[in-house]
DNA sequence: AACTTAATTGGAATGATTCCAAAAATCAAT
DNA sequence: ATTGATTTTTGGAATCATTCCAATTAAGTT
């Protein structure tokens, strides 16, 4: 599992402009969420982490994520009380959270749903940040 | 501060339906929560509901919440990682989080904009949950 | 009242996350 | 490349909202 030179780019780009320095770990962290980007909690990043990079810290797992999602490269998910996930996917979504699986889903949302919704906001309220969330049962896979 | 009787009369209907007995506490924590519909914690609950029921324990306000949450009388409302707050609004609504203040306001939500949101979903998929919130700053109050 | 069952209580335990201070790594300047 | 200044990493301790526990009390029933 190896950062993508695009990634790479998108990476040192990101972590320069917060002034923050490109560490090994930070790379690392970041190629483990885009290589299966089913929005593990910290301790599943972590355990992937380890995999290939065994002296890794759960502390600097937490630390790198807090980077990334400080750079704006990463989103913090969080469905209500359970530990955080994370997701690098940038465009504007929603999630779905399955009750049966417990896997979380992208859902796209498109920009005039999005100016929809801000229209709802009594006038003068700014929202800089719109979190939407489904929770429900996906259809049982035909495996 | 009293619990009026229609609220009353909905909470011993609920408890019934759900085998649960009506109790002082369970009626006070949700008379505490009508008083005041500013989306407090588990906390402030507390501090609030012990000015005139000095003995509730914090753990019996856990558990008076939690009742009603499951009750149907009062939604619990998850803001990013912070502690539970808890909303006796029962109308379809989202949340605008203010930054400066931290406040938590109620928004309403119309049902053909929840109808749209519904429409996101993969076929097959079927949300029993819906979670909208907004996190921003509310116009400066002119006190 | 006596009995059965559920709720309350104070305190201990839990667990995700944050904090800390020492060691290691990065970057800039020689 | 070496030095020095500043960040970052690290293991472990601390935090804190919430849950758990076992004993006491209260609710509802006969
Ligand atoms: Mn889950
Ligand atoms: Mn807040
Ligand atoms: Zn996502
Ligand atoms: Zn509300």
């Amino acid at each position: 599992m190896k950062l993508a030179t695009t990634a790479k780019r998108a990476l040192g780009e990101a972590l320069g402009q917060a002034k923050q320095r490109s560490t090994r770990q930070r790379e690392h962290v970041f190629a483990v969420l885009l290589d299966k980007r089913d929005h593990p909690t910290a301790d599943e990043v972590y355990a992937r982490a380890r995999t290939t990079m065994p002296t890794i810290s759960l502390a600097t797992v937490y630390n790198c994520l807090e980077t990334l999602v400080s750079c704006g490269l990463v989103r913090q998910v969080n469905i209500e009380r359970e530990p955080s996930r994370y997701c690098p996917n940038l465009r504007e979504h929603a999630h779905f959270h399955d009750l049966r699986s417990g896997r979380v889903l992208d859902i796209d949302v498109p920009t005039d749903l999005i100016t929809g919704l801000k229209r709802l906001l009594p006038a003068g309220y700014e929202a800089e940040h719109i979190e939407l969330s489904f929770r429900g049962k996906a259809p049982t896979s035909k495996a």
